[in-house]
RNA sequence: GGGCGAGUGGCGAAAUGGCAGACGCAAAGGACUUAAAAUCCUUCGGUAGCAAUACCAUGAGGGUUCGACUCCCUCCUCGCCCACCA
């Protein structure tokens, strides 16, 4: 038999080409078999190409598909570009060309290199986003948004960006600065379209439990919907005023000590008094000019100003001074809140800080007596703490903060009279190995302090000692719970504690008509306009009779018109607004003259339905076959990277509710399964970064090779980045699959760590991926003449007289249970380790083969790898099939089934303890019984010679695991 | 500051209460070869020992259990996400 060598190469290009010409990757809308609806995230088709990185969200996702396919279900698999945004415009602008020319020469490429790794796609549902006939339907739904009373015009300070040239949403802003080319952003006031995504935070959060989604993700869409209950609560000024605030702990209500007002709220002007009015413009005129990154920076000092009012508390009449602050916020609740400096850290602050008078806590904490016991609590000397006994524990807690008197001040309020029951004087004392040492004297705590200090935090536990210096420990005490009595309160509600409390003073509130219980969000809605070319028109008409009038159904698309300089212009307006022809238009209602929206959409528009569209990319009646749609969706498995948890996973949440309330689908979430998979680093020369001053700090940034060649080696320092372009440090699968075959780099990737962990790109890990792959095509192809497709009859036999031939049968069933199962679970690695076992027991069955020798298990295994591998490496697959003598593709083969009765193990090896340590190993019939077990192991020399002298107090049997002796 | 996750050989990793290190990489030895590559066959956590074997070992310390990488408590380190949301 002559050899035939695997020229990967060679066999990639034939078998997908085969693929092609037999349209095997067409899903046709059978909808008798069940579904299956595989999708990875909407990519931007970028100049810089697929990397490797690209690939370990496309290959899981193409295995998993092709495995349920030859498991006998429709399966569609899909791919489109996210080819509106701003990416793709900020890179033609760059490149200066039109993203017009450049997205479809971007797209060609990234099929190219999807087809080079044999992603099975059915490209004839590809959808481009930026074409008319995708960005119709997207105006046609923005339209139903907007007939739905879900998208809306306001003037808003909006988050712009100087760099980019337009507004951004709250998402896109990250640490104060674009996401995308890291500007700090600035406020500026604009007209903007926004979409009510506020009014399904309820729903958004709740229906996050009907899906299967990493937990991670599921709680940062939680945190970032970020709902919180609590009361709305009117004061009057004493100029008569209603000032409502928000708080989440009406609970703590008696404790107002003043109130804050966000600078920009509206009640400033009016409130402020003559005296100060001049101050208080000069801080919101501050407030105002500070960047986004300066009010979030939670380090800064509280700064604020009195504004000369004062609100009366509508429980006791008491004057409240009103103070305005940028750490309360416009957007946020009521813009004003109700500063209670005992039970909130940052009415503390902000209270020392401006040294305004505190209230006592009004909450007494429960049981505090059964915790903490304090020994002492007082001042001496400049050494300001407080000494108590915790579980049994001593500590000593010193404040350092300059504000100690404050905070002891309150904790004294915070315990009951019996808490300080077993204080003797003022007692201090340290404790050292459990002991406690009363302080004789100052000098002598200063100096054990001083050792303590020098301790270890580790050794300090062991000493049953930790030292404090800020009142970290009493957080959870005063300002992170609502447990505890109420004190200091109206006596109606005293008698409550905990969380009852809370229910019980809104109701106070709620009876007296002085506020209410209330639900707020952190989520703020949609800002979807955009002051950019390269996105699809906001399809409405402002007309000055009619107001803002949706473009007609029939009119759809507003078409993007041609323009040659289509560069941001940063005076706040579109490019299109440039273009009087385009711009000035008939109202569609009266018929009188009227000017187009000029904004454009943010490109997370397109990605919010495009997952429906696939369903029926040919309708041009409808954005989707209603029927199609709820036959697909929603989809099965969705992959992507994690970094779109919160911005894409929320936005197409919310369209498909939408969607599912105009009654154009029956479900309720677009995506039943997510996965996230790991990103792929690679190692990168970085350089150490020096300060002006010539002093080397501990950062380290990522260096280019021509920098690094004109580098000192010795000043080079490797580490695992991302890959990107600018780092030059991009590895293409193109490369990977000249190098070693498509089939050997989708080996590699998901054999190399588990499907969420980051991968540390090796060269040498694609090199043993390569060598599996040979390895399995060389005993496959060096079998293929003795190959007998008849053996099914001749296995028995054989069975029965080769022991050997036996065992390698039961690891391919053992292998094939495990491969299918590995798959459903996405843990490709250990599935593959498996048949890597496989292929060792394999080549030592082969071995004894020799070059003649024939075996009908040897053909069953042959054939069953064959089909088991081709998920995961189907050019090959479909080769050798064809090598074998077999018609067609094992894409349509059924997947292999384990035989449970051929999988069995005959005999197990149980181990035997004696106290828990292993002392023997004994091999016993697989259906050896516990009591047999135990006989078995007493028979055993070793066991018996250690269990001499001994009593055997009990004897602990697993079956086909262990024996566990206990003995006296 | 808050939340989530992780920490196991020289390296990527396996084992989710039952033999720690499957599988792979790297390394070492052998076969084949004029030679090299490739391939095939071995060895491969540490300490002691010729060996059988024994002891140690899953970030550190404690606990639960007949038995802990796995569960609980305390601490350390790293990563990611969020961050003045009243």
């Amino acid at each position: 038999m002559k050899e035939k060598p695997y020229d990967f190469r060679e066999i990639e290009k034939k078998q997908q080409k085969r693929w092609k010409d037999a349209e095997l990757f067409k899903t046709t809308d059978d909808k008798d078999k069940p579904k299956f609806y595989g999708l990875d995230f909407f990519p931007y088709p970028s100049g810089a190409g697929l990397s490797v990185g690209h690939c370990r969200n496309y290959i899981p996702t193409d295995v998993i598909c092709r495995y349920k396919r030859m498991k006998g279900f429709n399966v569609l698999h899909p791919m489109g570009w996210d080819a509106f945004g701003l990416p793709a415009e900020n890179e033609a602008i760059n490149k200066k060309s039109h993203p017009k020319k450049t997205v479809p020469t971007y797209i060609n490429t990234y099929k190219r290199q999807m087809d080079t790794i044999g992603i099975g796609y059915d490209w004839s549902r590809e959808i481009n986003s930026s074409s008319p006939e995708y960005y119709k339907w997207t105006q046609w739904i923005f339209e139903l948004l907007f007939k739905r009373g879900l998208a809306y015009q306001d003037f808003s300070p909006a988050n712009w960006c100087p760099k980019c040239k337009t507004v951004l949403a709250n998402e896109e802003v990250v640490d104060g600065l674009c996401w995308r080319c890291d500007t700090p952003i600035e406020k500026k006031q604009l007209p903007q379209w926004f979409f009510k995504i506020t009014e399904y935070a309820e729903r958004l959060i709740d229906d996050l439990d009907t899906i299967n989604w990493p937990d991670s993700i599921k709680l940062m869409q939680k945190n970032w919907i970020g709902k919180s209950e609590g009361a709305e609560v009117t004061f009057k000024s004493e100029s008569g005023e209603d000032i409502v605030i928000y708080t989440t702990r009406p609970d703590t209500l008696w404790g107002v000590s003043f109130m804050v007002l966000a600078p920009e709220h509206p009640l400033v002007e009016k409130l402020c008094s003559p005296e100060k009015r001049e101050e208080v413009a000069e801080y919101r005129k501050l407030a105002e000019r500070q960047s986004a990154i300066d009010r979030q920076s939670t380090d800064e000092e509280k700064t604020g100003v009195f504004i000369g009012a004062y609100a009366i508390s509508p429980l006791d009449g008491r004057k409240i001074p009103i103070w305005i602050s940028d750490y309360v916020m416009m957007g946020y609740g009521t813009g004003a809140i109700m500063a209670v400096p005992a039970h909130d850290e940052r009415d503390f602050a902000f209270a020392c800080k401006f040294g305004i008078d505190i209230l006592p806590v009004i909450k007494r904490v429960d049981g505090m007596s059964k915790t903490i016991v304090p020994i002492s609590c007082d001042i001496e000397d400049g050494l300001k703490g407080i000494s108590f006994k915790k579980d049994e524990k001593y500590y000593y807690i010193h404040f350092a903060e300059k504000d100690a008197e404050r905070v002891i001040d309150l904790i004294k309020g915070a315990l009951s009279e019996k808490d300080f029951a077993p204080v003797v004087g003022t007692k201090w004392g340290i404790i050292t190995k459990g002991e406690f040492n009363e302080w004789t004297s100052f000098e002598k705590g200063r100096e054990l302090l001083e050792i303590v200090k020098s301790f270890d935090s580790s050794i300090k536990a062991g000493l049953l000692m930790e030292y404090y210096n800020t009142i970290d420990f009493f957080k959870d005490i005063l300002f992170h719970t609502d447990k505890g009595q109420l004190i200091n309160s109206d006596p109606m509600v005293m008698a409550f504690s905990g969380s009852e409390a809370k229910t019980k003073v809104i109701e106070y509130l709620e009876e007296r008509g002085l506020g209410h219980g209330t639900v707020n969000f952190k989520l703020r809605d949609w800002l979807i306009s955009r002051q950019r070319y390269w996105g699809y028109p906001i399809p409405i008409i402002h007309c000055e009779k009619c107001g803002a009038v949706p473009v007609p159904e029939d009119q759809l698309p507003v078409m993007l018109p041609d323009v040659e300089n289509y560069v941001p212009t940063g005076d706040g307006r579109s490019p299109l607004a440039n273009i009087p022809e385009w711009v000035n238009t008939k109202c569609p209602i009266c018929g009188g003259d009227a000017k187009r929206e000029t904004d454009t959409m943010g490109g997370f528009a397109c990605s919010s339905w495009y997952f429906l569209r696939f369903t029926s990319q040919h309708r041009d009646d409808v954005p989707f076959d209603k029927e199609l749609a709820n036959y697909w969706l929603p989809v099965d498995l969705y992959v992507g990277g994690a970094e779109h948890a919160v911005m894409h996973l929320l936005y197409a949440r919310f369209w498909t509710k939408v969607l599912y309330d105009a009654g154009l689908i029956d479900f309720i979430e677009p995506f039943y399964c997510l996965k996230n998979q790991g990103m792929v680093l690679v190692e990168t020369p970085h350089k150490q970064l020096i300060k002006e001053d010539g002093t080397k700090t501990k950062d380290y940034v990522p260096i280019t090779p021509e920098e690094e060649a004109q580098m000192d080696p010795g000043d080079v320092t490797y580490k695992f980045t991302k890959m990107s372009k600018s780092k030059k440090n991009v590895i293409t699968p193109d490369a990977m699959a000249e190098q070693f075959g498509a089939d050997s780099l989708r080996v590699y990737e998901l054999f190399v760590s588990p499907f969420e962990e980051a991968i540390m790109w090796s060269n040498d890990g694609m090199i043993g991926a390569s060598r599996f792959v040979n390895r399995v095509w060389r005993i496959l192809d060096g079998y293929r003449d003795r190959f007998d497709k008849d053996y099914a009859g001749k296995i028995d036999e054989e069975i029965a007289q080769n022991k050997e031939a036996k065992s390698l049968r039961r690891k391919l069933h053992q292998t094939i249970k495990k491969l299918d199962s590995d798959i459903n679970d996405f843990k490709f690695n250990t599935g593959i380790a498996m048949v890597m076992e496989l292929l060792n027991e394999m080549q030592a069955f082969y071995n004894k083969l020799g070059e003649t020798g024939k075996s009908a298990v040897f053909s069953e295994v042959c054939e069953n790898l064959i089909l088991m591998l081709s998920p995961i490496v189907p050019h090959m697959a479909d080769e050798i099939w064809e090598d074998y003598g077999f018609e067609g593709f094992t894409l349509d083969m059924p997947y292999p089934v384990c035989d449970e009765e051929a999988a069995k193990d005959d005999e197990v090896e149980i181990v035997i303890q004696i106290l828990g340590k292993v002392r023997a190993k004994i091999s016993v019939p697989a259906d050896t019984t516990p009591d047999e077990m135990e006989k078995l192991a007493l028979e055993n020399e070793t066991i018996k010679g250690l269990l001499e002298g001994k009593t055997i107090v009990k004897a602990i049997k697993v079956p086909k695991k262990l024996v566990n002796f206990v003995v006296k």
